[in-house]
DNA sequence: AATGAATGAGGGTTCATTCAT
DNA sequence: CATGAATGAACCCTCATTCAT
């Protein structure tokens, strides 16, 4: 006879998990389709469930995507927080690794990036999903802005602002993204790295040798 | 009474002009509603004008929205152009020039991007949209890296080169754009142009002292 | 100075032609793409003149329909009156010529068969079709039905009433018009005309030796 | 409490009765108000349903109607089946059951034979339509052929091939169908039958006496 | 008399949502 | 929980009709 708690797992676990089955789904329509092609009878067939499948777990097609783009938000935060963590101590070792992050396979891949394009895409009309993003992309920019400042400090640099440096590093990896995605017989992952790189070495000189 | 010109313009103008009056309102909805949004409903209120005369136009929906892209990508590329004829002589001039123009309010401001970011957001499943986003980008990205191949020619630099330079450039404007669009309230136009010009001082200090 | 019957017909003329130009548009459209997939801008078309033109000459779609059977039907009486006063003056001669007419490419060609059976299939919903057909197909009852009751008294036969025969007789040749228009590849017009001959011959076979 | 079998048809059957009810209503439309001027609309609210309802069985109007039209053929076809049947062992016997079948109120209706000609008037055009009816009036065809020729081996008539007389008596049947739908007061049944027992007895005095 | 741009009602179709099973 | 048939509002699009030229 299950416990209490094992009761309560079974109830909510395969809740959570057909959520999540729902978003993984979502994720894969709304890169193969488009946002505005992106249907909830193709969401429930790709997730190999029936129609009504949507409005029984998320009440409403809009607050499907808002949960989906929070778990794509998520998913980036998870890597993010992970690469801080096993990144070295020093600030510069930090930064790097964030940068390349932004450049490896698992974050810069089209299907992911016409993911985020997509929800960017609607954030102006959508309130709600420029609040979502608007959340983590605070904290990036704290934590991008803290280790310059820290550069900054360490090497004496005066030619340059830990907000402006920040910004400018942020902004750089955003647009590579775009590169990718429009173009992306051109598009080349080590010349996007060479091209964050370029900036790391005029900026910080001391650090990115 | 009207002259000849006149009379004919009156009958082929017209046609242009229409086409153009339902771009204008294509581009208002799209911006303050969205694409998945917007519908030929409004789009023909907006523009004043009745239900079919979309269709009657432009044939079908799918064809105003590219033509719309079109349009927007057009416009960007008049003031491009014209930037750089205006600008002086230097290449560095010019660069400035380019990055500057990326963050005036006529090119970077939410309406405008909220439009460029709803046709990226449709542009891995609509090739007909990355196709003309495309063609731009290919042209602009050759001048943007001519010029810094002629800073770097000039100013002997050899810590980065002219692709890397000009991919960063780019990047960063479009990254810029993104931020503007999502959190316009942290957004400030001198900060993004900060951040492009502690760039180019870096990479290029000679030239941009 | 054009005379007052010359004004009249400079003004009523090429109205008349106008409309049977337009009604000649008409008939190609429906034979070629079926009733209800015509539309006035395809009748505009095919008479190579304006898309008001149509509600111009006759005031509407509906008025153009009826116009078009009833310039059908009085081209069909033309050529049913002319065989009658052009055959011999024997009745079965008359019979056999006024046969012989509905086997004549001139109206057994799918072009035209097209035409009567999209109106036919529209007559049990428009009064105004079945009106037009009826006031013709009673006129060739009585012909035909007093030919053939000349040759019954005539010849003495006894098997068969005038009226039988007559019913039977219109009755083949509007079905061979079917087996035309639906099965186009079987259909031969000898073997048409033989199966209308067996029953002349049947029938009266001291006059369809 | 169903059986089995009788939840197993609820799940399955209600989906071919659905269907059938839908093909029903569109028949009863047609036949009310032509071909052309029937809509989904009408359809749906006939069978009493809502306007989705159609496109959810028949994915198109035009798949639709051509489904009508084949039921229609197919009901046909089973009358012409079971009347052979039914019929006695003697070819004269049967080949009068079927012409006596085509004067039969059940098929020989106003409402029925618009369906018909509704179906016929967009034959030309309508390929799919031809297709439908050419297949059964093959059969038709041979099935009356093969009887005329019995009767003419056992007869020993030699005025008439059994392909004419054949091709005679259905055209016969298809043209008195014609003048029931066009000039319905004027149109008897009993003369109907006496036309074409009229050809039978002419043609086949031995066997119809 | 003729044009053809414009209208707007109404068509077929899609799809988020509901609900009986 | 899950299904999937059913709904009906709203979409895109067509087209008969109007009207300024």
């Amino acid at each position: 006879m299950p416990s209490a708690a094992e009761r309560e797992s079974r109830r909510t676990a395969p809740r959570a998990a057909r959520r999540q089955q729902l978003i993984d789904a979502t994720m894969k329509c709304i890169a193969r389709k488009g946002m505005s092609s992106t249907t909830l009878a193709d969401v429930a067939k790709a997730a190999g469930l029936s129609q009504g499948i949507v409005n029984l777990h998320f009440d409403s097609k809009d607050n499907l995507l808002s949960e989906t783009l929070r778990s794509l938000a998520d998913e980036y935060r998870a890597q993010f927080d992970k690469t801080l963590e096993r990144a070295g101590p020093h600030p510069a070792e930090q930064l790097q690794a964030l940068m390349e992050l932004d450049c490896r396979p698992s974050i810069c891949d089209r299907q992911k990036l016409a993911l985020w394009f997509a929800f960017w895409g609607e954030a102006k009309s959508q309130p709600a999903y420029r609040k979502i993003c608007d959340e983590s992309d605070q904290y990036y920019d704290d934590v991008i802005e803290g280790l310059c400042a820290a550069l900054i400090a360490d090497g004496g640099y005066t030619a340059v602002s830990a907000a402006a440096a920040a910004n400018a590093l942020t902004s750089m990896t955003n647009g590579l993204w775009l590169t990718c995605l429009i173009s992306p017989q051109t598009w080349d992952r080590h010349e996007a790295m060479d091209a964050v790189m370029s900036y790391l070495r005029s900026v910080f000189p001391k650090h990115f040798s």
